[in-house]
DNA sequence: ATTCAAATCAGTAATGATTCCTATTTTTAG
DNA sequence: CTAAAAATAGGAATCATTACTGATTTGAAT
């Protein structure tokens, strides 16, 4: 099963290297349809699963329901803001630290790491703060 | 809505202090189903949030569709394995230093952190290598 | 450039995990 | 003991994702 070029798998990775928000499917499908207006959400979901098992992509498990997918394969760590949902990257040295002493510490073999952080945005901070002090 | 008591959220979370594999509701379910028949998998999902949602359980984003649950809250790390889909624990002294560095570099509050790794577990590295070495 | 098998597509149906709904039962404060 | 609040069982509904199918596109060999 050679992969062939096709414009609509293009597109979609395009259009996910313009974004730093890790889109979902559905947000990657909204936004290439009005480029292509009669791709589908299966054309979609089929080319960020074989973009993301080539590690063209990453596929991101957040917690809220959908996968997002991230155009950046470097090794990195994400934020999940509790309150407005966004995703945001996240730049830690230690990270690697984090992988050399698991390689240590475990017995079968581990091949990669996915750090996810949880809390409040400063944006979502900084409204709450403004309005009604909730959080 | 103050939280009353019942037989089978205690059931619930007793079964899970009994496990270290980390369930999916599902796999709760038919278990607790042993001692309550006519249990629905609408009430496992429930007290599952219900105990999440309160901090005495954690609900974990592996990646293979299904959630998995956690009776041990305290902080430490997970494996998952590729091959066979086994979730085990993982006790790391760094994770404390990444939530550390995170908090320094990051604007938002950060409030906790799901450190996920992938990998074959040491199992299935045995069998593989016994068997075909394909993996 | 033409051909043609393999890959991909659009559209839609199917699946699987999880949540929602409702009438009934259980819990617990007074 | 009583009644209001919470929880339940059972099933329907939802949402993300995958699978299916006949038509279209790609690309390597002619």
């Amino acid at each position: 099963m050679a992969v062939k070029y096709s414009r609509q798998r293009q597109t979609i990775h395009n259009f996910l290297m313009t974004r730093k928000d890790h889109p979902t499917a559905d947000v990657v499908y909204q936004n290439v349809r009005q480029e292509y207006p009669h791709i589908s959400l299966g054309t979609v979901y089929r080319n960020l699963t074989l973009l993301a098992d080539r590690g063209e992509i990453l596929r991101l498990h957040v917690g809220d329901g959908a996968d997002h997918f991230d155009a950046d394969t470097s090794r990195h760590s994400h934020f999940v803001c509790s309150h407005c949902g966004c995703v945001t990257d996240l730049a830690l040295d230690c990270l690697e630290d984090l992988l050399t002493q698991a390689k240590q510490d475990f017995d079968g073999r581990i091949e990669a790491v996915d750090t996810c952080f949880h809390g409040i945005c400063a944006d979502c901070l900084d409204t709450s703060a403004k309005r009604t002090p909730i959080l």
